[in-house]
DNA sequence: AACGACCCCAACCGCAGACAC
DNA sequence: GGTGTCTGCGGTTGGGGTCGT
């Protein structure tokens, strides 16, 4: 298309950052807000091109950035959302539930710890799959069927009651308290602006199994709807990781398959 | 101490989508 | 609808740090 260069690279400083570039980006967006990205760094005085200087404010300088190790949950969660997410905004999405985190560093740590992690497991980092298994390939069902929202941003499966399938739903805020937008499905998670991956509108729910819930079945539904879908797919994390099952897992079955307790709802395609 | 291998992560690059005109 | 520009994203790179020999 004849795109022409982001920047006058003649002029630009390229490579690590100075602690005084560092200082004139962070007090000029402080100053004046994110804004053009194009002409900040001629207003900031600096000699970077615009997409340097966002890389630089959105992967290290921003002030809610949280530093430090992964813990153990932000693993499994980047786990799951990875292997619901295809390669589109996938980073990104992830990102959103990550509170402080970017999505640059989920990549990062996703090449360099949890891909070697499930290496380590048996499990292809790619397909999400045992390698060397053929039990597995078939145990991962992802279903879809109709979802509605109450006008409190609650989710709820149409069919089901909705009070039932709250108390449902309740149980993916161990997620969901760290982000704020739960109420606007529009809203991109964890930044605050809408959401608009054409292909793929997600707002997605991480909960434990809720086999006591009678409501609530796990049954493997092959069904959709035009325009909006639900997927409630009950695998625990072992199951859902491809690995054999262990002595906790309630993991329940239909037809010699397993289901996932990935509970993901409000997913909307093409 | 010196060297090479490996690891980690900040930064870059190119592309695609969104948007303005 | 077509074109050009800007922004944001995923994939990749390269340099500094760490570890093992």
């Amino acid at each position: 298309m004849g795109r022409s260069p982001c920047c006058e690279k003649a002029h630009t400083n390229k490579g690590a950052w100075t602690k005084e570039e560092d200082d004139r980006l962070t007090a000029y967006i402080k100053a004046h807000g994110e804004g053009c990205w194009r002409s900040l760094p001629k207003a900031a005085g600096l000699l970077r091109c615009g997409k340097s200087c966002r890389l630089r404010w959105i992967n290290y300088l921003r002030p809610d950035l949280k530093r430090g190790n992964f813990s153990d949950e932000e693993d499994e969660l980047i786990i799951k959302l990875h292997s619901l997410l295809g390669n589109k905004r996938r980073w990104s999405l992830i990102a959103g539930r990550l509170p402080g985190r970017t999505d640059n560093e989920i990549k990062n740590y996703w090449n360099t710890h949890i891909r070697r992690k499930l290496t380590s497991r048996g499990i292809d980092p790619v397909t999400h799959r045992a390698i060397n298994s053929d039990h597995a390939a078939s145990n991962i069902t992802i279903s879809f069927e109709t979802a509605q929202r109450d006008d409190k941003g609650a989710v709820f499966r149409r069919g089901a009651e909705p009070t039932k399938v709250a108390a449902a739903a309740a149980a993916i805020t161990h997620v969901d308290h760290h982000h704020h937008h739960r109420s606007n499905p529009q809203m991109d998670w964890g930044q605050g602006k809408p959401l608009k991956c054409p292909d793929l509108n997600l707002d997605l729910c991480i909960s434990p199994p809720s086999h006591e819930d009678p409501m609530v079945d796990t049954k493997p539904v092959v069904k959709r709807e035009a325009g909006v879908g639900v997927g409630v797919v009950g695998l625990c994390f072992s199951c859902s990781m491809g690995l054999p099952r262990s002595v906790e897992c309630k993991c329940s079955s239909f037809m010699g398959l397993r289901t996932a307790m990935l509970d993901f709802r409000s997913i909307e395609m093409k």
